[in-house]
RNA sequence: GCCCCCGUAGUUCAAUGGAUAGAAUAGAAGUUUCCUAAACUUUAGAUCCAGGUUCGAUUCCUGGCGGGGGCACCA
């Protein structure tokens, strides 16, 4: 049993004896001392004064006699205001550090038995990765493993956004101006050539609808019908009038140059080109076929690189068929409903919701229609599934609502527990990413950038003179990504974040290698140690527990309590701050308790155990966050 | 217009309703005859505003203000 918990029941027990009253189970709570007070556990008696009829601090002197008397561990108390702070004996810290020695994979919970599946990364096929993705891929991986230690089988998936108008931007484009350009001809990563080709389109976009714009502005409005006319001149007297606020003048250009962009030749061409793919064109399926796998070979690589791997990878232009079927079976048993032009909705307003359109009015698929299909194959899939989580940004938070509902509607009950890791925008100091322009962090060339930086801090110091030449590209690898990764992952996801590329290769202070640092330290201190000493760590010692030591066996105690939040709040930040205070702890640690030049050898033991049981956290913690551990740096 | 999320030191981030709101960085001042100074120590600096609930509110509720996002037969 847990100290708290011993303390909790031993607290009831006294608040019966000293007072005759039996007080709700919650009423208690035995929480780790604030930092600047003296002791290592407290209890609040403000909540007793109701039940005691006295004032909180005379409360919790009478309950820290009572305790101090029953509960062997408690070596002392205080009282500061309405708060008794217990001191528990060096003895019983000695017990809880040779506790967790023995765990075995201490932090872990046993199997729960439940499969989990995470689905991460899920990029369209017509830009390369930038930050936003690293964001996601390194949030839904590390989420992963954070569930994985919680006893969960876990599936690792993504979806590929391989269908839709916007990949035939990118191969019209490319037929159009590629002149047969290849990767290999080019030497050009396959994900980069084809988004370069889809910024070369959007360019040429972007001038036609100009012109269009231009045309609107004389008074001639082409192809439009006389709806859409008629629309057209209405934005055009709203943003000339000076009454209208800045903000609707803004949104009526905008829906006036969406409308212009559905004027222009070169999207009619991509639709055509999409029309032509839906009918199993060869020619166009065999230039979809060979630009998708350069992307595809472009984002291997990538990923390779970021050290994240998949256990099924699901493809758009696989699904959605599947996704128009069960739309038309659950027409048919009533789920839906469909409008005289034939388009298939869901009417979700008893549940606080909208109407949703699930199937176009000719027969095609949306994004929702997709996912509907996605998520079923992934139940027949995966016997005994009873979760998807979806890693993706917050501004689908809607969307993943309306697919939960709609799949538990369906019949698919596990759907209530699926959950939408969502996360808020990265956004760049120079301001907001926009891929369409070619404006955006490249995940490949940041982390080329986090590596150099990496190479020539290591570089200065004295220790990367006595490692091989050839294991030190490896170290500065594992040093950037440590940076960048825990840079995108300290933060909570719900936040919306700044990414500074010049704070994101800091490592020094909160970051990445600071931890790896603190770690590489131990490694060459038990290296040491095991070299010269006689005693095995932590044998024989049975003597006092400074501070320093103390807290930091109580902040490794809670390791197992911060995996369990960090898996049932999914937020892998929780355990990077956590892995930051040990380092931090540690160092104060290590600063004042020398290993190898200890007062006696039994002292010099328990400290190489605690820096062995410290370098386990360490590593395990960075490990649920995707981050390697040098053995030297 | 309706809905959702976020507002904490100069800056980037923390804080199950608890005490004197933590770090990092930038600023000031220190610590290497001793295990890796990418470290450690000291110092200065913040809860958007107004109400409410509570013994106690950064946290919960209401209303403002500021920032982001969503309300498509786009994905």
């Amino acid at each position: 049993m847990h100290l708290e918990e011993k303390i909790n029941s031993a607290a009831y027990a006294a608040v019966e004896t000293l007072y005759g009253e039996q007080m709700p189970a919650d009423r208690l709570t035995v929480e780790p001392t604030r930092d600047n007070f003296e002791g290592d556990l407290t209890i609040t008696a403000f909540k007793l004064a109701r039940i005691a009829q006295k004032a909180p601090p005379i409360i919790a002197g009478e309950l820290g006699e009572y305790l101090k008397e029953h509960v062997a561990e408690i070596a002392g108390y205080n009282v500061v205001k309405g708060f008794l702070n217990l001191t528990i004996s060096d003895r019983y810290w000695l017990e809880v550090f040779a506790r967790m020695r023995q765990a075995g994979n201490y932090g872990s919970a046993p199997s729960s038995g439940e499969v989990r599946m995470v689905e991460y990364a899920s990029p369209n096929t017509n830009k390369p990765l930038h930050v936003g993705h690293a964001r996601n891929i390194f949030l839904g991986h590390s989420m992963a493993r954070i569930l994985e230690a919680n006893g969960h089988e876990v599936k690792k998936v993504q979806i590929i956004n391989d269908r839709g108008v916007h990949i035939c931007m990118s191969m019209l484009a490319w037929e159009r101006w590629g002149n047969g350009e290849t990767p290999a001809s080019s030497g050009l990563k396959g994900d980069k050539l084809v988004g370069n080709y889809y910024v070369k389109f959007n360019r040429e976009y972007t001038r036609q609808t100009q012109l269009v714009l231009e045309k609107f502005e004389a008074g001639n409005y082409g192809r439009l019908n006389e709806e859409q006319t008629t629309k057209a001149k209405a934005l055009q007297a709203l943003i000339r009038n000076d009454e209208k606020s800045a903000k609707d003048k803004n949104s009526a250009a905008a829906a006036l140059k969406d409308l212009a962009k559905t004027q222009t030749d070169i999207i009619g061409e991509a639709q055509a080109m999409l029309r032509k793919w839906e009918t199993n064109d060869p020619e166009v399926r065999r230039l979809w076929e060979m630009m998708n796998r350069w992307v595809y070979e472009g984002f291997d690589a990538t990923y390779r690189a970021m050290g994240v791997d998949f256990d099924t990878i699901y493809y758009e232009s696989e699904t959605y068929l599947r996704g128009k079927e069960e739309v038309l079976k659950g027409l048919e048993k009533g789920v839906f409903y469909q409008k005289e032009d034939r388009s298939v909705w869901a009417d979700l307003t008893e549940d606080g919701l909208d109407h949703k359109l699930v199937l176009r009015g000719d027969g095609t698929a949306v994004y929702m229609t997709q996912d509907i299909g996605t998520a079923i194959l992934r139940f027949e899939e995966n016997p005994g599934l009873m979760q998807q989580i979806y890693t993706v940004g917050n501004e689908q938070e809607y969307h993943f609502k309306v697919l939960f509902l709609i799949l538990e509607k369906l019949g698919y009950k596990m759907a209530r527990n699926n959950y939408h890791l969502s996360y808020g925008m990265v956004e760049l100091p120079t301001g907001k990413m926009k891929s369409r322009e070619g404006k955006v962090a490249d995940a490949d060339d940041l982390m080329e950038e986090v590596k150099e930086a990496a190479a020539s801090i290591t570089g200065t110091s004295g220790v990367i003179d006595e490692i091989p030449e050839a294991d030190h590209e490896e170290i500065f690898r594992k040093i950037g990504m440590g940076a960048l990764k825990y840079f995108l992952l300290k933060v909570d996801p719900v936040k919306g974040m700044m990414f500074d590329p010049a704070a994101s290769v800091e490592l020094v202070g909160h970051t990445g290698p600071f931890i790896q640092y603190s770690a590489a330290r131990i490694r060459s201190i038990l290296r040491k140690y095991e070299e010269k000493s006689e005693l095995k760590p932590a044998e024989n010692y049975h003597g006092e527990v400074n501070a320093s030591a103390r807290e930091l066996i109580i902040l490794l105690e809670q390791f197992p309590a911060i995996i369990r939040e960090s898996g049932e709040k999914y937020t892998p930040s929780t355990l990077a701050n956590y892995a930051f205070y040990v380092a931090k702890q540690y160092n104060r640690f290590n600063n004042d308790n020398h290993v190898l030049h200890a007062e006696i050898p039994e002292l010099g033991a328990f400290r190489a155990g605690l820096c062995q049981l410290t370098l386990e956290v360490l590593t395990k913690s960075l490990y649920l966050l995707g981050i390697e551990v040098p053995e030297r740096m």
